[in-house]
DNA sequence: ATAGCTGCAAATGCTTTGCAAGGCC
DNA sequence: GGCCTTGCAAAGCATTTGCAGCTAT
């Protein structure tokens, strides 16, 4: 896997966004744009830095948590009142979201163009966003593959 | 307008749910259940209980809107990360979020059902319910009603 | 009478902030 | 060198909890 390459797309991304490329930095983001898409917590992006041997506080990923949503490079998604959550799926989709983990992932398959659906906003407004988020719980029962009708 | 009647309603509505009547939860379920649908924050309602001349701390507010809650009178809404919202309407339909005065309305109109154009759940996981919230900003200039095409 | 409620205040959990020290351009 | 960043610890905010006293049945 080219390793330098990744380095260089982190940095030119960081240039991008108007944000210096420190050691901090550098490291949350490829965690966070490392491979495929990821939703994070600051404290669970926090304790996976810890665990790569990144030196960095815990403000200083809310920080750049921050910076990051308003240059565009993440998506706040609310799905828990009282913690915050990143997307680095920045384009528009819709959330499964596993109550009893705390786990979120993204709907496979294209966004429904729910837009088209859903009525106009009350006038002197605009849609900025909408957001879908399917909330899911565990079956009650794993082991009756046969039985149902 | 009868105001003995909606007090029976209210004391029923209570027992239904296995609640005892307090001067608190009777009070506090006057207001929520009045008139109409509400959307309301645990420190708006206590605000408005004071501003009747309700004697109830914030406390109680939290612990009986999370009672009612639970006996299915109220519905959570998740929409702002740090707050929670709880809606008088507990039936399946949908939100608008004005994100600069914190307002949340009930999108008018029946639900669109959204269950039979969303993919299936995980395996070994059940909806338990979608939220679908669409966020809104001000319009950026408000004083040409006449000049659009 | 007794089980359940309430109020207060303290505690909690997540997030933000202030300021001195350090790092990038 | 100057300005942006970081880290730490303290502050902030919304919510929850513990416990003594009160209340509905």
């Amino acid at each position: 896997m080219p390793a330098v390459p990744d380095q260089k797309r982190i940095l030119e991304r960081l240039a991008a966004a108007g944000l210096r490329p420190t050691r901090q930095r550098i490291g949350l983001s490829s965690l966070l744009f490392g491979s495929g898409h990821r939703h994070v917590t600051a404290e669970h992006l926090h304790g996976e830095a810890l665990a790569c041997g990144l030196r960095v506080s815990l403000a200083t990923v809310y920080n750049a948590l921050h910076q990051m949503t308003g240059a565009g490079m993440l998506r706040e998604v609310v799905v828990e009142a009282g913690r915050f959550y990143f997307d680095t799926n920045t384009s528009a989709h819709h959330h499964f979201f596993h109550e009893e983990s705390g786990l979120l992932t993204d709907v496979p398959g294209r966004a429904i163009h729910l837009e088209a659906l859903l009525p106009p906003p009350p006038p002197g407004t605009r849609v900025k966003l909408v957001d879908v988020v399917i909330r899911l719980e565990k079956l009650p029962d794993e082991g009756q593959a046969v039985l149902q009708c």
